[in-house]
DNA sequence: TTTTATTTGTTCACTGTTTCACAAACATTA
DNA sequence: TAATGTTTGTGAAACAGTGAACAAATAAAA
């Protein structure tokens, strides 16, 4: 069995549980609670126990829950492939700023190669081969399936040849619109959107603690 | 009237009409559609409907929204403020990515200055100033509201000062975990989770498609 | 071994979000 | 001006996600 109908939202929260497991593993903890877990994900308990259940019975009432086992339990169930392959497409600032932080070895995999038009970012002179995008079709790693984008022209064009090249998985950082086929996952990441959401939010509770003072 | 009580998740949504808008009003489109915004946003035409009517009576029957009206009308209603002063708190690989890429201006303003500890990172050699953190007090812009953090040590440290200096929202590109006050709005963006999560959704929907395919 | 204390897994009620479906409003054409 | 076609704005239904409460299961203590 396989997890299967995992709610998005739940699914949404696994990299979060995941990552505070590690760190308490790393520590040396062993054996965890969901109240205690709680306080270091800033997620409720009983959340937390639902989100764990999908995955099976995973804890012992009375005593919380077993790291290591958890640990185990969520890189099985989930797929987390410690050597997934990963390509980098782009090399500007933004894809160097990436393969500088390359150190996620033992969390998700790491980049394999990048991809770059411009010819004179080619190398190893990042830490990480940089191809010539010509050659994409040629050297992208066999299985690989995650791609970062990180370009900001000729973005469906370079989308539909990732796609066809059996990419599934699309971190985008570009601040274009594109299409891909269903079945393809993408995941945007745009700093600029994330700042305007925050004016938003933080304008939108502001006008509500006035409300709420002025009485009107 | 200003906005408010507006859903949380209309709130997410804002800035990605708002970027298509801008989009369309570069390539002289007058006049939208619900359903023709569906096609570029991938937001049913439906809900597009209800987020813009929490904004009041937007569009006409019959005719669809006026682009150059419904961005202006974002703007103010949303405070979007051109001039918002932004700081980025870290001058590391990412930090300087961001600087690098500080062309934000008639979007959401921009990075006004920096703060480092690491001295040798000081001055205008990124194209934004970078200030010592000691000076972080001294420096900061007035009325600024806005932080990037791209840190990786004395993280807690470094928040409170910042709340403590009229922080309000937090872009955190930090893999720690932090405590901040109610009324403080955190957005965290954190490649390697969106890269765990894309391969979570990825298998999630793999089994799902197998289940589908095998009958059981 | 029995009792007590603890913590899980899950049911239920509730809140928030999305979608359907349609009346009302307007643009356009004749 | 009247008739027609289109698209909005929204009430109500359906769906999804959250949190309180508690029974069942286990650990730890007596």
């Amino acid at each position: 069995m396989t997890a299967n109908n995992v709610p998005k939202a739940t699914l949404q929260r696994y990299p979060v549980y995941l990552k505070a497991l590690r760190r308490l593993q790393k520590n040396g903890v062993e054996r965890i609670m969901s109240k205690e877990l709680s306080s270091f994900v800033d997620i409720e308990p009983t959340t937390i126990r639902r989100d764990f259940s999908f995955l099976g019975n995973l804890g012992k009432q009375g005593y919380g829950y077993d790291v290591d086992k958890l640990i185990e339990i969520f890189n099985g169930q989930l797929g987390v492939n410690f050597d997934e392959k990963i390509i980098l497409v782009g090399a500007g600032n933004l894809g160097r700023a990436l393969m500088n932080y390359n150190k996620w070895d033992y969390v998700v995999g790491e980049i394999e190669c990048a991809f770059d038009v411009d010819k004179s970012k080619c190398g190893t002179q990042f830490g990480v081969e940089v191809y010539s995008m010509d050659l994409l079709e040629e050297k992208i790693p066999k299985g690989c399936r995650i791609a970062i984008l990180t370009i900001s022209h000729n973005v469906q064009e370079t989308v539909d040849r990732l796609v066809d090249c059996g990419i599934t998985g699309i971190v985008d950082f570009t601040h274009q619109h594109f299409l891909a086929p269903k079945g393809v996952v993408i995941k945007s990441i745009d700093v600029v959107s994330s700042i305007q959401e925050l004016v938003f939010m933080t304008n939108s509770l502001e006008s509500k603690t006035k409300k709420q003072k002025s009485g009107k």
